[in-house]
DNA sequence: GTATGGCCTTGATCTAAGGCAATTTTTTTG
DNA sequence: CAAAAAAATTGCCTTAGATCAAGGCCATAC
C-alpha cells in the first residue's frame, strides 16, 4: 500500500456509512439536497475502495455507476493508439465521475492514491436528479466550475514553459492542502503525492523535464525540495512570479 | 465587413425578434423550454450586433448579461501578461456565453466574424434558471458537452505534433460545416473562417507553424488548398488519419 | 545482508517548433 | 486603379524540451 501519508485522505471508512459523517457533505454533488432528499440518494448509494494505481473505469467502458470521490485522489485521462497520454482532469474528494446521461465512459479514470467513491447506480441517480431540483443545481454548479478549471489548463498547456507548468502545479497543490488553516501565506509545506511521471502527465510534458524543472527550481530557492516528495515554499509570492500568472491570485484584494 | 460568405450565418436578422423564427431554438440554451417559459425569457431577452474582430468582454469586466451566440462566431481566450494567448473555446450558433452566478468574466470574449447575440441581464436570467427546470437542464447539458469538447481540447494541446492539431482543426471543421447534408464523407470542401493566426491561438502554435503545415498538409495531397482559405478533402479517411486519433470517428460503426 | 523493482536524477544528443525577417499574395480603401 | 494595409508564405537560425541511456536511491522481499 502505497501513499500512507495522504494529506487528502481522511479517517472516514466506508464503515461509517451515515451522510451526516461524511467528510465531503458540504461539497459533494449532494451539498445542497436536505434531509429527505438525503435519504432518497442514501437508499441508492454504495461504497467502493479502489487501490493506489488501480483502474476505475476504461474510456469506451460501459458505465455502471456515477460517484463522488470521498477520500483520496484519482485521474481522469485520454490514452493516444500510440501510448501518448494526457491527464484531463485531476479528481479530489467530493468531484463527481461520471456523466448523467451517457452511458460510456470518454475517459480513463484511476485511483492514484487509495480512493473511496460514493457510488450511485445510473439509472436511480437520473431519476433523482429530474426529481431533486438542489441535486441539479449542485451539479450545474460543479460542472461549471469544471469547465473553468479545464480552460485554466488549456492555456498552461498551449502556452506556458515547462518552469511555468510546474511552478503552477505546486501553486495549486500548495493552495489546496493549505486552503483554510493557514495563518501565513509563507512558509508552506506539502507533500506531493503524484510520481514525477503523473506529473507528466498531467502538465503535458516529460517525466524527464519534470524531474529536471523540479531541481531547477529547488536550486534557485524558489522552492525547497526537503525530499523527492516534500516541498517547503518559503515565499509562496516567490512561485507564483515563476506560473507566469497575473501576480494577483486573490491576495491583494 | 469582412467573411460575408459565412457558412455559419443565416439571414435572421434581429429585426425579426420573435423566438419562434429562431435559427437555434432547437440547440440553445432555451432549446427544452415550454411555450409559456419562452414568453418569460422573451421579455427579458435583447439582441446586440459585432462586427468581425470587436471585443465583446474583456476577462475581469463586470458581466452586465449572458447570452447566446445567434449567428456568426465568437472566440472565448486567455492572455497572459506578456501577452502570450490561447483560445479556450470557439463559440458557434446557440453556444452561450457567460456564467450564471458570476459577476465578473473569466475570459476574452471575441467576436472573430460579425456576431449577433440574444442578451439576456444576468438578474433575470439567474432568477428564471432558478425557477424553469427545463432551462437548467439545458443549461447542464450544455455545460458537460463544453467540459467534454474542453477535455478533448487538452489533449491536443498537451500531446499532439503541429501536424496533428492542424488535422484535428480541420477536421473538426469539416465535419461542422458538412455535419448532416453530406451524401459522401469525401469530397468535402470547405472554407477556414479563421487567420491563420486564429488557428495558431487555438492550437497552440505560432502563426509561421501554422502556415507551414497547410503546406505541407497540401504538398503530401491530404487537402488540396484551392485559395489560402479554402480547402479540399478528396479523401476524409486520409485526413483523419493524420490526427493522431482513434480511426474510428463514427463511421465504422 | 543482498537482491529486486519502482522512482528519480542526470548527461549527451536530437529535433520539432519557435523567432526573426524578407517577400509575396490578397484585400481594402481612397 | 493605385496605394496601403492585412494576411500568408518562406528561408535561415535558435532553442526548449524530447529522446536515449546510464546510474543512483530507497523501499520491501528473500
Amino acid at each position: 500500500m502505497k501513499n500512507v501519508k495522504l494529506n487528502f485522505a481522511s479517517n472516514f471508512t466506508p464503515a461509517s456509512e451515515n451522510c451526516n459523517e461524511c467528510p465531503i457533505k458540504h461539497r459533494a454533488v449532494c451539498a445542497y439536497t436536505e434531509k429527505s432528499e438525503i435519504a432518497k440518494l442514501e437508499a441508492v448509494k454504495s461504497y467502493k475502495t479502489y487501490a493506489a494505481g488501480d483502474p476505475i473505469v476504461f474510456a469506451g467502458d460501459r458505465m455502471v455507476f456515477v460517484a463522488s470521490v470521498v477520500t483520496g485522489v484519482a485521474r481522469l485521462s485520454q490514452t493516444m493508439v500510440d501510448g501518448r497520454k494526457q491527464m484531463v482532469g485531476l479528481l479530489l474528494p467530493s468531484d463527481f465521475i461520471g456523466r448523467p446521461g451517457r452511458a460510456y465512459s470518454t475517459f480513463d479514470v484511476e485511483a492514484t492514491t487509495d480512493v473511496t467513491l460514493c457510488c450511485f447506480k445510473c439509472k436511480p441517480f437520473e431519476k433523482l436528479l429530474s426529481d431533486i431540483p438542489n441535486l441539479r443545481e449542485r451539479m450545474l454548479e460543479m460542472a461549471l466550475d469544471e469547465l473553468d478549471a479545464a480552460r485554466e489548463w488549456m492555456l498552461l498547456l498551449g502556452r506556458k514553459t515547462a518552469r511555468e507548468k510546474i511552478a503552477s502545479l505546486l501553486t495549486i497543490i500548495a493552495r489546496r492542502q493549505n486552503s483554510s488553516a493557514t495563518v501565513s501565506i509563507n512558509d508552506i509545506t506539502f507533500d506531493l503525492n503524484l510520481t514525477r511521471e503523473a506529473m507528466s502527465e498531467y502538465l503535458g510534458l516529460t517525466l524527464e523535464t519534470v524531474s529536471r524543472q523540479i531541481n531547477a527550481l529547488n536550486k534557485d530557492g524558489v522552492i525547497g525540495l526537503e525530499k523527492q516528495r516534500h516541498v517547503h515554499v518559503k515565499d509562496f509570492g516567490r512561485l507564483l512570479a515563476e506560473t507566469g500568472d497575473d501576480a494577483d491570485g486573490g491576495f491583494l484584494a
